[in-house]
DNA sequence: CATGCTTGACTACAGGTGTCGTCAGGCGCA
DNA sequence: TGCGCCTGACGACACCTGTAGTCAAGCATG
């Protein structure tokens, strides 16, 4: 399946329109794009090249596209994970961690995720 | 500072002369380099422009240069995880904590260095 | 001294990404 | 019906990165 690159921003915005979805250029434009000064050709080229990458799909209702990102986006995120660990970070946790620990700011939910992370590892290595 | 941007590959290397400090050039391709599969000129090119973007220094030393990774380089990791996650990530944790626990191999001290930063979060949290 | 390997500096180049401007087709409203 | 505005499709560009070839200076050796 398309083994297309992605870029940072291509996934920032994949990601956006995933808790968005069936969002038209317009809304993604003024949700998106407005927030970090985009024009609205920029995100409307990116918006093309994910579908073309096979990240998005669209149907066009009542005139105008709709967009959604396919299903495969959760891989495609852990996906990007990876590639950062192996490849940028050597595939040591380690900057990560020390990222999150000096990062000030957690939430509840994010600490409860890493509770459960640390659980799960856990007892796969007790087995 | 120093605020310039930089790529997986230069990270990579980065963190490789950092953990292998005072490199000649040979050294780091042979044990850099030769493993991917690069040419001497490009790990040259790299490490050149890795010095002009500050993140490395040499020191001409019996001839030819050593190269030494900058104090910094603990924060450029860190910082490149920062953005990562803040800027490709929308600032969620999730896809690494997803990545994490699907990828089978943990080491022990990764596992620990997880507990340790899961008990830092609890108790600032409680505090 | 002539030759040859080692080391560095320069130049080059292609592909990916981020960013836009512009153009053409539709649709609704005076 | 004519005029504007909204929507998409293209084409364009600059910059960064990854990758490499080549050239000149230095030093050691026959």
């Amino acid at each position: 399946m398309s083994k297309k690159t992605i870029g940072d921003q291509e996934l920032a915005l994949l990601q956006y329109i995933e808790e968005a979805p069936k969002s038209s250029v317009a809304e993604v434009c003024a949700g998106y794009g407005e927030a970090r000064g985009l024009a609205r050709s920029t995100v409307l080229t990116m918006m093309e090249r994910l579908r073309t990458k096979g990240y998005l799909v669209r149907r066009r209702i009542d005139g105008s596209y709709r967009y959604s990102a396919t299903n495969g986006t959760g891989e495609v995120m852990t996906g990007a994970v990876a590639r950062f660990v192996e490849k940028t970070l050597q595939g040591s946790v380690s900057p990560f961690v020390a990222w999150m620990s000096e990062r000030g700011k957690v939430s509840d939910s994010e600490l409860a995720e890493l509770e459960a992370l640390v659980d799960t590892l856990q007892r796969r290595k007790d087995r």
